[in-house]
DNA sequence: CTTCGTTATATTCTGATGAGCATAGCGAAA
DNA sequence: TTTCGCTATGCTCATCAGAATATAACGAAG
């Protein structure tokens, strides 16, 4: 799930991450299937979980990110819209720049750790 | 605890995080204050788990970050080593470099979020 | 040799988090 | 009007992290 060895990147909302490495994926994969369902289940995460990730990023922005349709054809589906497409987009971006800026230093760092049976946290 | 408005950075080691704005901040207190209980204290953190992230950081890399010392002069103390200062310090200026590199991303991003009602994660 | 504050652990309790069902509702298409 | 797959949401259970508590050991200082 990390796109980046050695590096996480997190965008808070006061303090709580309203977007992150997860749902990045989570939305993007919504994107290429259609369905919120089917994001899940090639990530292997819950529907549930999934649906509470999409419900949160909606009510964490100002635009919907996600909008979804019940029954109908094929059951239903759900779209990303392009404010949300942008939102990934642009979250990918930083994740690019952070992590060329710091890259060196990821580098050294990751050269000090202790792979073999080192635990973490 | 985030020292950057609107940014969390971690630094991972096999996808768990090794160095973060918590230990950074713990281990700086333990510096300062010469004790890991000292340190627990004031950040409200119990001793136990202030240790066990102490005792994380020098499993994590291969140069040990606190030392203890137990009984004798005021019972005992802790110090940081010369590696220790360093990593917090190189962290520190990663955070640093990362919220340079993509702050006018992390501002649209703010603006674009429902702070009122708007729960998160 | 007693006191004292700290490191170092084990043990137990509890709250939060997610997983896993279960179920209802929907609407196009057959 | 029946079927189908998906959204939507409630409820329960397991699992895990951290808090709380308890104790042992230590060694300088008095």
């Amino acid at each position: 799930m990390a796109r980046y060895p050695g590096l996480m990147l997190r965008v808070l909302a006061k303090d709580h991450p309203a977007m992150g490495p997860g749902k990045a994926q989570l939305v993007a994969l919504i994107d290429s299937t259609g369905s919120i369902s089917a994001a899940a289940r090639e990530i292997g995460m819950s529907y549930r979980r999934a649906w509470q990730l999409v419900d949160a990023l909606n009510a964490s922005f100002k635009e919907p990110v996600v909008l979804t349709a019940v029954g109908g054809k094929r059951g239903g589906g759900a779209v990303v819209t392009e404010f949300g497409r942008d939102l990934v987009a642009r979250f990918r971006a930083m994740e690019d720049k952070a992590s060329a800026a710091i890259a060196a230093d990821v580098e050294q760092f990751t050269k000090q750790l202790r792979l073999p049976p080192g635990k973490s946290r």
